[in-house]
RNA sequence: GGGGCGUUAGCUCAACAGGAUAGAGCAACGGCCUUCUAAGCCGUCGGUUAGGGGUUCGAGUCCCUUACGUCCCGCCA
């Protein structure tokens, strides 16, 4: 609604002074006003003084909006409007009333798809706190453009081959023992491996051992086969496990060696268009502002952009997307600008539907974790030590409550989910269990526990009334509420430009401080009726958008905690 | 050595397209529960926005430069 006037007033502006790029905005102070314009521009290339400006301009507004604004005002430079309160708070409650969850539905993606590529664990290697900005990030991404009309394609591309299994195997024949491993295989599965990787620092024979038997694995050896298929049995058992506590799903897991027998129509077309060049004894991708891209080993073996080029057209064949989301780290962003090149070099507009979205790495004491070095922390034990807290908290502070166990789940899980989406910037984090572990101030646990009071308030009232007091709207905490409940679709919208739902994440935390602010001054249950429907009517509006936005970021609303 | 990203309060981070007095949370300290869930609310403390130049009515934001951190740089993924 504040948007609307907005877009009213730079288009009335725009008409009237085209000679000035027309800036309307809100001032971060609420008490300044709702819009303000500043208009040093105007004055300055007019040569007039603010105050005739701000006359000029004035004039213009009144005529156009009428009632809908109730004061305008110059202060240094800048024209502050104050809008119809009692109008705009109506209009914005009667709407998300209306809509219900459907408020800030969006159809910018109608009849377009989307493949999100999202999570791609390594087979054979814990799933860790590094796999949980990938896998949080792109599930609510899914989510969010789902909300945007959007038919979602998530896949789940596993990196379930490389030189990497060829380690694996021979470091099974060498030291492996089935009996051990059945106990405990990812952990065993990691020893081998990081013992794989130490010896070979000082053996290059093994390295040898290694590239051959990943040969051999792709040239289709039975007995390595049937290893690998173990291997990926037992992975997948733990990474689902993770999944579903998480709450994510997938629409596909076809990992990378599903394109194994996809490589060749790439790599014979790249031939064909004389893009692959022989240097070194391997076949290379020149590119024009990047590095080459490695396409054929010298041994004649894939590689890691070899299955992704494959992947890539089969995703585009079969799905047909219209964009298409890398949801990989930063360190990966190389490879995904040559992935882009090699298929503009191609002649494919569609490299252009290709996204990197990229994060920050989780460190840990200042280096990137890393299975091969042993330095890594698994997802599974930040988890529970999660839900323990949350159970310690339920046994303070709501011992009589029922089903602990489960909202303690949910408080657990979802504190780690939105501590991962809140702060989504490119910059790496340091993995820091302390902060995850945190459940007051800006925190997963802070928004469900928004929603349960209101909750429990409604509970207590047997409808919603649609007949309110108006007046009640001008008084600022009242007000304040409304208009960031005003900002959700387009927030919503922002959120899915920029690919970023830590842009929702703080939507949400300032929807639940001012509404938790409006509920420590107002009773909301009071006798009087008309008022006690305002406070309902608002108090519901408020849950409806804050749970709305808390299954887009794939967290779980609970009912009592 | 080359390239990318980053640097804002003690810590973790905000700041719409260049706008007003740079905001939150955590930590520390002090208030507020016989009343709808105190996982909350209110207050105090905390800043040369890494350093230096420039662009302009106005710069955390744009340009140049230095420092520091991190990631990547053909036969790993």
């Amino acid at each position: 609604m504040i948007e609307y006037i907005k877009s009213e007033i730079a288009a009335l502006l725009n008409k009237q002074y085209p000679f000035i790029t027309p800036i309307v905005e809100e001032p971060k102070d609420a008490s300044l006003g709702d819009i303000s314009i500043p208009i040093f521009e105007l004055a300055k290339k007019r040569n007039v003084p603010f105050d005739e400006c701000k006359s000029e301009v004035e004039t213009l507004l009144r005529a156009h909006f009428k009632e809908l604004i109730t004061d305008i005002r110059l202060v240094r430079g800048f024209i502050n409007i104050d809008v119809n309160k009692e109008l705009v708070a109506s209009h914005i409650l009667m709407e998300i009333t209306k809509l219900d969850n459907n408020y800030g539905t969006l159809s910018i993606g109608k009849d377009k798809t989307v493949v999100i590529d999202y999570s791609s664990p390594n087979i054979a290697k814990p799933f860790s706190v590094g796999h949980l900005r990938s896998t949080i990030i792109g599930h609510a991404l899914g989510n969010l453009y789902e909300k945007c009309g959007y038919k979602v394609v998530r896949i789940n591309h596993l990196g379930d081959w490389g030189t990497q299994f060829g380690k694996l195997i021979v470091a099974y024949q060498l030291w492996g023992d089935k009996n051990v491993i059945d106990q405990d295989p990812i952990n065993e599965l990691v020893k081998l491996y990081v013992k794989f990787n130490e010896l070979e620092e000082h053996d290059p024979e093994l390295t040898e051992k290694a590239r051959h038997a990943f040969k051999e694995l792709e040239n289709g050896n039975e007995a390595y086969l049937k290893l690998w298929k173990w291997f990926k049995e037992e992975s997948l058992k733990e990474f689902i496990r993770m999944y579903d506590r998480l709450g994510v799903y997938f629409d596909y897991y076809l990992g990378e060696s599903f394109y194994t027998d996809k490589m060749d129509a790439v790599i014979k077309e790249l031939e064909d268009k004389e893009l692959l060049v022989f240097d070194d004894g391997a076949y290379v991708v020149l590119l024009n502002d990047l590095v080459p891209a490695l396409i054929k080993k010298s041994d004649g073996t894939s590689l890691y952009i070899t299955r992704d080029l494959a992947a890539l057209f089969y995703r585009k064949k079969t799905y047909d997307f219209n964009k298409i989301l890398y949801v990989i780290g930063n360190e990966q962003a190389l490879h995904i600008a040559q992935l882009k090149a090699v298929v503009k070099k191609m002649g494919y507009d569609f490299y252009d539907a290709i996204e990197h979205i990229n994060f920050g790495l989780v460190l840990q004491d200042g280096k990137k974790m890393s299975t091969r070095k042993g330095r890594i922390v698994r997802l599974e034990e930040v988890l529970d030590e999660a839900c323990l807290l949350a159970k310690t908290y339920i046994e303070n502070k709501n011992p009589n409550l029922p089903n602990k166990e489960e909202v303690a789940e949910k408080v657990g899980v979802s504190a780690i989910i939105f501590n991962d989406l809140k702060n989504h910037r490119v910059h790496n984090i340091e993995f820091d269990l302390e902060k995850m572990l945190q459940f007051e101030g800006e925190t997963g646990p802070y928004l469900q526990y928004t929603s349960v009071r209101i909750n429990s308030i409604l509970k207590q009232v047997a409808s919603i009334h649609i007949n309110v007091v108006n007046s009640l709207f001008n008084k600022s905490h009242y007000f304040e509420v409304i208009r960031i409940l005003d900002k959700f679709p387009l927030t919503l919208e922002k959120t899915v430009k920029e690919n970023d739902p830590s842009i929702l994440s703080k939507y949400l935390l300032s929807l639940a401080t001012s509404f938790n602010k409006f509920y420590s001054l107002e009773k909301i249950l009071v006798p009087d009726e008309l008022i006690r429907n305002t406070n309902v009517l608002l108090s519901r509006c408020v849950k409806v958008v804050l749970d709305e936005g808390m299954r887009l970021l794939g967290m779980q609303v609970i009912d009592e905690m």
